[in-house]
DNA sequence: AATGAATGAGTCTTCATTCAT
DNA sequence: TATGAATGAAGACTCATTCAT
């Protein structure tokens, strides 16, 4: 019984601290040795809790959207007034967007990674998982407004990893601003 | 005398080729033999005309840019009013989404196969490259609202990549119509 | 008629030229694309005037060992004085030393290279071709000392090759011409 | 617990059993997909002990020439008398002329295969190694004729090896054994 | 639970060689 | 005669994975 404990724990652990290496690194590039030895254990231990590559990738995919969307409906609840809803998001982007940054790229890798059945729609579900956080914490009035938003918030993040030379989020984040709050506007009177 | 092949138009046919399998199958999986037998030639003509695989992709990526930023300054240019100018951006995308995603995906990619001191700011020089093809031919007011549309551009062919199921292009192109004309109107009065 | 001649001509112009090529990089090394580049011409050049890189290579080797003997007759003969013959001898070591290393890296590959039969015959005929040259133009009284003496002149050159700076070619040069005279003495009372 | 392997042991034993194949075949010739056949390993395997072919190829040399300088100092010391060390020194390279000619072919190549900085001076310092385990082991009186005695044994070895036919070991020999006699006579008196 | 030795298929790349022109 | 495009087998090396311990 403990052993269960511990079994899942050390497989909770392994994940997290692979985390930074697959966005270091991307799926590809990086094999199994590189990650075992990153993570100071064998490939033997990799497999003991892990069957295969692709599923320890799967598994971090699965951990980091969890994550996510907790982080998310807790971070920017609990804020009425639409103004500073809107100063709530423009914060949060900016303190995470390192992160998220690196959980975009592992989604898009995820993609590529996977092409079997289940998984397209798995991110459906996760991208659609973003986008009812999003409504509801920020009380958008419609499904239309979330979905672009989120393009948004996508967008902004590929862009400045693309060329972070020709990108300022903070510009970005203080336009973002005003658009959210004149989605919020149209359908109010 | 040599059998006659022109050498650099073979190396054009050889990259816009293989532009689709790259784009389905990413720059790691597709082996060069496999993009040999796809193109119908050897690995040995692949190697002919490009002294490696990261080569062959960059050309290829370069390729794709400079191709784009043409088809961009043509397409939308020669429009006066507004409104119109609006139509024919979202008529842009809209036609073109699948190759621009496509393209954006091997952008993402060369970003990781290429670490060397180069490909970033080459690729900031491609991204300014857009955001004043944009500016230009949308004629935006300033660089941060260019910066906003490419943003939300990029997010929504990202979105509808990863998550078909969840996003409607459609919708999405409306409101960017509108949110392009009060970028307009902001600096107008 | 005259195509004939100026084929065994370009053929010879084409070893001649070979030869450095391939004592400098060894024959395993040397792709005939790059000995091709080397010599101003294209592969289908190469293999115009010979079938194969095994046949240039033993063309070479030939050649080289044509001339050798030549060249050893001519030089070191005419001479009747013992002591003025052992001079000669240091002479004619120390002026060709580079061009014999050479010479003979090349046939130690040629035995590598060529496994089939005649070629260790044509090896064995090749040396006991100096070996009588050295009988004939040093006067040497009997087989075995001219046996030992190419021995010698094998040795030294090896050593100096393997190892600059752990050798001495002059120094060598003198206790050989004081071998040669005493091989001689021996046999002269 | 790991599979018990002596890991070094291990490295050892494929080094000494790729002796034979690597003097055989040469280094060029000799892929890593033989060379695993041979010792009846994959190549995996001889990947897990060393990184690289080069690096195998100079593990195996390093190896050679401890074993080579050891086994010399332990054979022909302890003998007092000048024609009982004659007779020894032409015992040992009796004996061991086919292993002696395998390892100077071994070196032959090891100089080819690897043109970096180190290279070479290792060889240097190897030579010098022989040159003083001559002179030590047989009382030589001064460098030179360690240097003349190692060119001609080298000599001898290459001699034989090139062409069998026309090279006599025991003639060449007993000649050596005088040789060897009259450098230590010189000094004498 | 954990190790790391072993496997062998697969990767990128090179090369001798052929052949249409 | 000469070119250089094309071939495909083979080379060095890597990697996910298995398994004896």
């Amino acid at each position: 019984m403990p052993k269960i404990v511990n079994h899942n724990q050390k497989r909770l652990e392994i994940l997290d601290a692979s985390f930074d290496v697959f966005a270091k690194q991307g799926y590809a590039a990086l094999s199994m040795r590189q990650l075992a030895k990153s993570l100071g254990v064998t490939t033997g231990t990799l497999y003991h809790y892990f069957p295969s590559k692709p599923s320890l990738f799967y598994s971090l995919f699965h951990r980091l959207q969890e994550e996510d969307l907790l982080a998310a409906s807790q971070e920017f609840s609990e804020v009425s007034q639409p103004v500073e809803r809107a100063k709530a998001m423009g914060a949060y982007i900016r303190n995470r967007s390192p992160r998220l940054t690196k959980a975009l790229q592992i989604a898009l890798e995820y993609q590529r990674v996977q092409p079997e059945e289940g998984a397209q729609e798995f991110l459906d579900l996760t991208i659609r998982g973003y986008q009812d956080a999003l409504k509801e914490n920020l009380k958008l009035p419609n499904k239309e407004s979330a979905e672009l938003l989120l393009s948004l918030i996508l967008g902004m993040l590929i862009h400045s990893s693309l060329a972070p030379q020709a990108s300022n989020l903070e510009s970005q984040l203080s336009i973002i601003e005003g658009i959210y709050l004149s989605l919020l506007a149209e359908h109010k009177p």
